[in-house]
DNA sequence: CTGAAAGCGCTTACAG
DNA sequence: CTGAAAGCGCTTACAG
């Protein structure tokens, strides 16, 4: 292994010399030694060791992602890394991927490897608090909802998403609707959905009641030929995810309804899956690119300057029609 | 922070005593000081630095994950890095992720971190030798076809993968067939695709002219207009993915093709999309998970044997039949 | 612009 | 079983 010495040594000069040719600092090296030293540092293939620099300078150049375990598996999730992971290597940093669970799990590897900086990906709500307390170095969310003013977080407008998914909903005539997606308790984004479509149906005189919200996950076959075999039958579902919608549709095809000529159905997040499926799925829009890049611009302000203030930004969503939502038909062969 | 010496002094033992606490060697500590010295690390919450643990050991307990840059974005790879970073936490390693362009790149994060051990996704194939002799770090490689003979790798018969798409699609009476998804020369996996399916097309007494073997992307409406309208018209589709094989159906449905009813369309991979879009994809199923599994399993053998040889695991492929191929219609509306 | 010294927090290697 | 010394490869802080 080549190190700065072996590279000082091979220049003649003094091993913070190499140092400072590597690191371009301001107090310039002359013009002549800098050329001399970058002409044997690239001859010796040397690599410097950031361990060693991470020791004594106490950056790391290292960013943490943290993904929820329940969020990897899901296409939103996998997307958002994908999306962030390049963003960190651009700026020179490192991102060290963890799949978590639970908070000590966070603190520990955000410790032993003394990261500059982390973005948190899924439901860390409830350990938000602690995290915040125990780490000095700057921390984005992305989709927290935590109460906690001095948090900077990347979000979307999801009571407004579920108030667009209603409101078009509705305005085909619909009246009988089925919720599928509620978080658990500790889920406000999904509650946030939730909150929305429920405010914009009674806004239309609609109501939604409780048998009618279901869990963010695929119902079972009986709860499906329930709802839509009824007194009255259900005409179309609102999912909150492009994911569970897709699965909705299929589990619907498979009991016999068509979709959308008997059911309608909705979701949330706008997918390339979603619109290259049949039919083509009518969702609420948002745009994951862009979040991506403002959870990186934000993470590396506060690296570039901790007195970066905290910012919560929300982006818009947007309704795109497509044709999975149409007008709940007449003569449902399931309507008396 | 707290240090190994803040312990030892809180303690009353030398840091040599902790370091050992720590690290569970086999020169045991007395099993009294042990006990006292675990009490205190835990009390003061001291977590070990990984830097310096990585300059003075030369381990860095990291493992890189390198994903070629065009394969994040499909399904398949960001899966697949879904589920080797649990693999990976679980061993107590850290993986780092890079989505990676070239080869300098590559070669510079693997040096600069001193990873132990790099696993690569995607086509490195062209810079494989290089990558080889420049790291004496365990590698492991996912769907590589070097031919180099000392090579870990795991993959999968695509060949017979092809060959079995092939002989699907003919056992329906299908003559008028289409190959989308050849890659550039340096995609052998591909190839291999291809390969395995112009030869079983060819047993069956079938051929598959050049301008019926398209490359890895959606055919322009152009020629999906020219394939399905000519003057004999394509009855069916084999996609190298059931990603872009989901967006064939799409395109094709948009000029007025019906799928399956006048054209089969079939994929490959058997990704969960494609169990739930309409039809149920019929496509060569793989697994994804398991894959992930056997390169943490030879990565980490090797990690901790240096001496383990060389493994180059193929994995089995299997039929999945559903609903996208069936028996070409005997009068489709583009037929003479 | 340039360099010698000290130190970052650990582990290795040696000694007892 | 236990510890004092040296060193991993860098940077910080000081001096000139």
């Amino acid at each position: 292994m080549v190190t700065l010495k072996d590279i000082a040594q091979e220049a003649g000069v003094s091993v913070m010399t190499v140092s400072r040719v590597i690191n371009d600092v301001p107090s310039r090296v002359s013009e002549e030694k800098r050329a001399h030293v970058k002409k044997i540092i690239k001859q010796l293939g040397y690599v410097p060791n950031s361990s060693a620099r991470s020791l004594s300078s106490r950056s790391s150049k290292l960013v943490a992602v943290l993904v929820k375990d329940d969020l990897i598996e899901s296409p939103y999730g996998s997307q958002m890394v994908g999306h962030i992971s390049p963003l960190i290597q651009q700026r020179d940093y490192s991102p060290l991927l963890y799949i978590v669970k639970d908070y000590a799990y966070i603190t520990k590897q955000l410790r032993t490897w003394n990261v500059d900086g982390a973005v948190f990906l899924g439901l860390f709500d409830s350990d938000l608090t602690r995290i915040q307390a125990n780490h000095q170095i700057p921390l984005v969310f992305i989709d927290s909802y935590s109460p906690l003013r001095q948090l900077t977080n990347v979000g979307i407008d999801d009571e407004k998403g579920g108030a667009l998914a209603a409101d078009h909903i509705a305005s085909f005539g619909h009246t009988e609707i089925v919720f599928v997606g509620h978080g658990s308790d500790d889920s406000p984004v999904l509650n946030a959905r939730l909150k929305g479509f429920q405010r914009m149906l009674e806004a239309k005189g609609l109501t939604l009641p409780p048998e009618r919200i279901l869990p963010d996950a695929l119902p079972s076959v009986d709860t499906l030929v329930k709802l839509c075999r009824g007194d009255k039958p259900v005409t179309a579902f609102f999912a909150t995810s492009d994911y569970l919608a897709l699965k909705i549709i299929s589990a619907l095809r498979a009991i016999g309804v068509r979709v959308p000529e008997d059911c309608s159905v909705m979701g949330f997040d706008n997918l390339e899956f979603g619109a290259i499926s049949s039919p083509p799925l009518t969702t609420v829009g948002q745009d994951i690119k862009r979040k991506a890049a403002f959870a990186a611009d934000l993470l590396f302000a506060k690296i570039e300057n901790k007195n970066t203030p905290a910012q919560n930004i929300t982006l818009d969503v947007e309704l795109v029609k497509r044709g999975s939502v149409v007008k709940p038909s007449q003569a449902s062969p399931y309507a008396p």
